[in-house]
DNA sequence: ACAAACTTTAGAATCATTATAAACTACGAA
DNA sequence: TTCGTAGTTTATAATGATTCTAAAGTTTGT
């Protein structure tokens, strides 16, 4: 089985018709071995440099959306003025280089385990992001 | 010695003159007992609600930046479309409530010691800040 | 082939944030 | 105190990421 079929069935099993632009949007992210983080407007730049068939930023807006929504992509949390993403959808941490503004991934095994003690009352917890900042 | 005096040399010890929208924000910010999470607009509203003396809104961004420069204020790392600030400058985390977007404390002595054994060359650790999502 | 549901898209709208530049203020020196 | 300068405030415009709109295009099941 090839990658676009495997993205097709990925793309019917959530109910998200297989688009050429999906299936493209898929290429972009899922077809490296390595997992990367990126900005919608790379992602676009991405997509738009290496191909001829443009895809319009309103649809790259709509399907990282649907991604994330899905479980395909995280959005990292971070103070910057446009949302961050992450095709590595593991459990991990980052490091944020605030002198060279880049992300690194902080792998689980990285990082000891965490143990929160406070609790809140009928409140569990989705997830536990550790955003470690580094400078020169 | 009254909050205003302190508030004087706060700011002359910063660099910064004590005009008297600056000491109205450092009232508004750090008069009362309890630290607490905020928005620009939040702050605007909490400053020209309680007040005839109105600070335009271009000051609040500049002063607030300003704060955080000299440390007064810590930003929260968060997936928001909009910059939320800490008056509580203690290393600490938070709790994010995914479905009351609220953002609570989470003391120092609330989380379990965090070891990250993965260095970057050159690099050195500025803070570490954990988020962690709750949900219903 | 057809209708319905879904998708893409250009362009407009939104809105948080930053930039501009003119009026105002604080402050040290004379 | 007066003055000059640097710093500050403000209304307003500009910016830019993101979302909205609605019309045109595509996919899917029948
Ligand atoms: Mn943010
Ligand atoms: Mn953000
Ligand atoms: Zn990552
Ligand atoms: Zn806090």
């Amino acid at each position: 089985m090839n990658l676009t079929s495997i993205y097709d069935k990925k793309l019917r099993n959530s109910g998200l018709r297989p688009t050429k632009q999906r299936i493209k949007i898929c290429e972009a992210l899922f077809d490296s071995e390595k997992t990367f983080h990126f900005s919608i407007n790379d992602l676009a730049n991405i997509i738009n440099n290496k191909s001829s068939l443009k895809i319009s930023l309103a649809t790259i807006y709509n399907t990282v959306h649907a991604f994330k929504e899905k479980g395909y992509l995280k959005q990292i949390p971070l103070n910057t003025n446009q949302a961050y993403f992450d095709t590595n959808i593991s459990d991990h941490h980052h490091f944020y280089d605030v002198n060279d503004k880049k992300l690194i991934d902080l792998d689980n095994s990285d990082v000891g385990p965490i143990n929160i003690y406070k609790k809140i009352n009928g409140k569990k917890i989705k997830s536990i992001e550790v955003l470690v900042k580094l400078e020169d």
